[in-house]
DNA sequence: GTTATAAATGTAAGCGCTTACATTTAATGT
DNA sequence: ACATTAAATGTAAGCGCTTACATTTATAAC
């Protein structure tokens, strides 16, 4: 591979003129830029970007983590924030958390030790204590689906109490009134918010929330046929379920099927997220949208702007669910 | 941050004593390790894995590239990919190629400039002839779902002759006579594989294979729905249709259903790879699996081992496809 | 034609490591 | 105790770039 020093030869130029062309930045003559950028393609070189990134301390790399890299919630973030960055060169570094403090934290600290030049993270089990912590290291971060009040000026978030909200109205519209829900583990934010978007809506119709229609799962499949059977043992009657989001929606689906129920006609459902493969059960579930892939395009810029200076569109930290009406609430029979 | 500088003179060591006990390689006496060791905690250091690989030729990490980073077929293949290095310090730059041969020859040019060690690539639009010559530069590669002759030690694929015959070995046990069939670009190496397997199977039963009951897909949903539709309106009769993968059956279904039909009672329909959302289609889809999370598994510890070397269980290369058996074939009534 | 000023280019010192080779120290045999 | 050999450590030259600063060359002003 040739060197900077082999193309100054041949040119016959200094080193220092080869990277300005390179970098295109000072002043260099259209003459010598010329007869820089033929010896470049004489020689087939391609600048060493490790050399690059030792010597201008900038790795142009960005550090990308996730809960796990399958699953459909992940695949459209990676994609729109991969497109953002091979467009500007820069490279992104995957890793995944597991959902696991300890393995979160292990994977930033892989991360940086990478020199990446910023962070991506969609962490769920790490404290708000250690990302604050990390906010004074160098290594800048944008959170994707996370709010701290402290890093809010770098949290990508969904308005999850007013997707909560739109989910609960919807049914609620359709003249259901005996609703159960299947929240997230309650711990988590996004869970509480979407929980309390829902009782909003239920207040609005003048109906109290009934705690015996509140099952606490996991945001897995597993997690919404568990709650499903929970309640359809335990609960009162219902004629709708809102899961808070669209794995558990299935997995109720499943098992509602499993004890003899007919979808949608005597159980509607609703999920959320959107996740590609909502159209494909049966029935079409109907859900609230999460705008994942333009958040992590947003997360892209938000670095590329912040860390890279470059010229992006304005940046945008809240985003708005919406809801997507398909085939799995019916109305509900006066 | 601390450098290698700083420790060594804490230590009371020079350099490269201090770079010794990093890559714990060479003798180091107990003492001055321990010395060394507790210097660096002192000091918090973290060796600068740039200079590292400036210094070693080496950047300890491999260039993944897939179709799409969304899409239920690579986030299990990413998955095995990243855990298997990760485990071993190395990380994973990832890059899409969205099957378009420019793009696909960018994002590997990309990978490379980018000095990795190693690329794991799945690629299907770039050539055989291109691939064969990038064989012979530098950069050391591993072939996912793509066999090439002259670079069989290097691709790991799944056995999808097997894979088709198996498909259509079952349909045909199930009394289906009238099987359409929906293929992949025929162009492609698979697709044409998992066709060749279908006919090996027809044969064995002595059915002749009916052209007419052919359709050339896409690989993706759009093209089950037109393969459906067309074979519908035009074809002979038929009670069977496999599809070359899960997405296009997954396509068909929904068209069939659109047109009145009833599933899995007036049409059996099959898929290939096994994705994960099959399960949750309704009626849930019989497939084939294809251990595509293994099969990244191997790709990693293909380069581990013939790149990094390291030991690892034994390379396999040949993967075996599984029927899986679920509810969207039914037994054909004599 | 000078001088002042800006543009173009060159010089050389790093960036933080690894590693071949040289040197010192310890271990072993006699 | 001395020579021989192995183990431990040190020295210093890179790895391929960037960039502050120095120098040269072109341009403008008078």
């Amino acid at each position: 591979m040739a060197t900077i020093y082999e193309v100054s030869k041949l040119a016959g130029v200094s080193l220092a003129t080869v990277s300005r062309v390179m970098n295109n930045n000072a002043n260099v003559s259209d003459a010598t830029r010329e007869k820089v950028t033929r010896a470049m393609t004489e020689l087939g070189y391609r600048p060493n970007s490790i050399a690059q990134s030792l010597a201008s301390n900038c790795s142009n790399s960005v550090g990308l983590l996730v809960s796990e890299l399958h699953g459909p919630f992940y695949g459209p973030m990676m994609s729109g924030i991969e497109t953002a960055f091979r467009k500007q060169g820069k490279h992104v570094i995957i890793a995944a958390g597991h959902s696991n403090e300890e393995r979160e934290q292990q994977a930033i600290e892989f991360l940086i030790s990478r020199n990446c030049d910023a962070l991506i993270l969609h962490v769920e089990a790490i404290s708000d204590d250690y990302l604050i912590e990390l906010s004074k290291g160098k290594t800048p971060f944008v959170l994707i689906n996370r709010y701290i009040a402290e890093l809010s000026s770098r949290c990508i978030i969904l308005d999850n109490v007013k997707g909560g909200y739109l989910a609960a109205k919807y049914v609620l519209e359709q003249g259901h009134t005996d609703i159960a829900y299947i929240s997230g583990p309650l711990w988590k934010k996004d869970a509480q918010d979407r929980l309390t978007g829902h009782k909003q809506a239920l207040a609005e119709y003048n109906l109290s929330f009934n705690e015996q229609l509140l099952y606490q799962g996991d945001f897995m499949e597993d997690g919404g046929a568990a709650g499903f059977q929970y309640l359809h043992n335990n609960g009162p009657q219902f004629t709708a379920l809102i899961c808070a989001n669209d794995e558990m929606a299935t997995g109720a689906m499943a098992t509602a099927r499993e004890c003899k129920l007919k979808l949608p006609e005597q159980l509607s459902i609703m999920g959320y997220d959107n996740v590609f493969f909502t159209r494909h059960v049966y029935p079409p579930l109907s859900t609230i949208n999460y705008p994942i892939n333009e958040m992590g395009r947003m997360a892209a810029d938000w670095v590329l702007s912040n860390v890279y200076q470059k010229n992006t569109p304005p940046l945008q930290t809240l985003f708005e669910p919406e809801l997507i009406i398909r085939q799995s609430v019916l109305t509900h029979p006066q």
